[in-house]
DNA sequence: ATCTATTCATAATA
DNA sequence: TTATTATGAATAGAT
């Protein structure tokens, strides 16, 4: 339909390319609103140029995003579902593992434990003793790694204080060096600044073995 | 085109309706391959009819994914995206809680604690005291049910059972009722079938107030 | 862009 | 649905 009939092949001269593109792409919109029209049809037509540019027409009666969706309901093709179901069963899965995650922790606390029978209360309770076993553990080392320190700052002060501090304390209470039966300041407790907690010794897993 | 110009607008015979539908869809979908050809264009089109029946045209150098692609990263409007990057977000945000989660019931567990201070520690254990306690509470709750019941069967047992068991044990050993200063039968833990699991009465909350 | 000769698409019809 | 065909629309090439 022109001057002379073509053969449908790529036009290899750029600017008649790029005219025609040009005249049939128009063309083609035009016919899409035309059937959209006539035949309460949707469209939606996406066109891209060689060169990267686009145009579109969507039927006005409806979004282009109902009209995708119409697409996907309609198409076998899953398109983006994939991702997107995987992500909503991802979900949902990691909702429940939560959710379970809650209850234990939520147990653990001593919550919601009135509706467990015997057995699962036992269950609990050894996983918190046993919990309870390794923070005490845990709470002995670094007492004894504070003990440490602790020792190795008395040994110091002792060492390269002792004459200063000696003379001091002599002059002012004079019997404060007899307190010292294991190498360390007995006051120093009420001495340190750095000492950030109170504790005193004890057993390490104290009364463990009394429980039932 | 055709044997007499028509008005573009709704068609309402519906079987020219659907002729003329068939035919220009046929038409726009024949323009599209040949603009595709032509001019090295990418077109999707998408034809729905107002029946509900699809028909589409994607140029065969890319997939309709491809063209949806670059309609997506050209358009501004993010379409389907916003769904995607809000489920995107709750997988994260939820992973990050599951995480969380995990660690503190593995230091409830009493697992992976020599990283933390202790404070932390301090933190912990209390959790887990109040925990214990609750435990013990819940426990020693299900002990006072177990002996309430304990103790009706046995009423029961006394009362129904009194002569004929009196008589029969007489008979047997003459002296098994002399034990009977609690109303109920001493040797009952090794009579009772039912009894699920073996006990013995403490304090509540044992030993909570000697920790430190 | 605009023009126009020509081809193409399609409305009416069967 | 498909086929025919008269007619109007689209457009290739020229300006």
């Amino acid at each position: 339909m022109g001057r002379g009939k073509i053969e449908i092949k790529r036009i290899e001269n750029t600017s008649n390319r790029q005219v025609t593109y040009s005249k049939r792409r128009n063309g083609i919109i035009k016919k899409a609103k035309e059937i959209t029209v006539l035949c309460d049809a949707h469209v939606s037509l996406i066109i891209i140029a060689s060169n990267g540019k686009m145009h579109e027409y969507c039927s006005p009666s409806s979004k282009l995003i109902d009209i995708l969706e119409m697409y996907h309901r309609k198409s076998s093709k899953r398109l983006w579902d994939a991702k997107h179901e995987n992500l909503s069963n991802e979900v949902d899965r990691i909702k429940k593992e939560n959710d379970s995650m809650q209850i234990k922790l939520r147990h653990l606390k001593g919550e919601d434990i009135t509706s467990l029978n015997h057995k699962e209360v036992m269950a609990i309770e050894e996983t918190l003793e046993n919990g309870c076993a390794s923070v005490r553990n845990r709470r002995a080392s670094l007492i004894i790694i504070f003990i440490n320190f602790f020792v190795q700052l008395m040994i110091y002060i002792t060492r390269h204080q002792l004459e200063m501090a000696k003379q001091q304390e002599m002059a002012m209470e004079g019997n404060v060096m007899r307190e010292m039966d294991f190498g360390y300041h007995q006051s120093a407790r009420d001495y340190n600044p750095q000492m950030p907690f109170a504790f005193r010794v004890q057993p390490i897993q104290p009364n463990l073995q009394e429980r039932m």
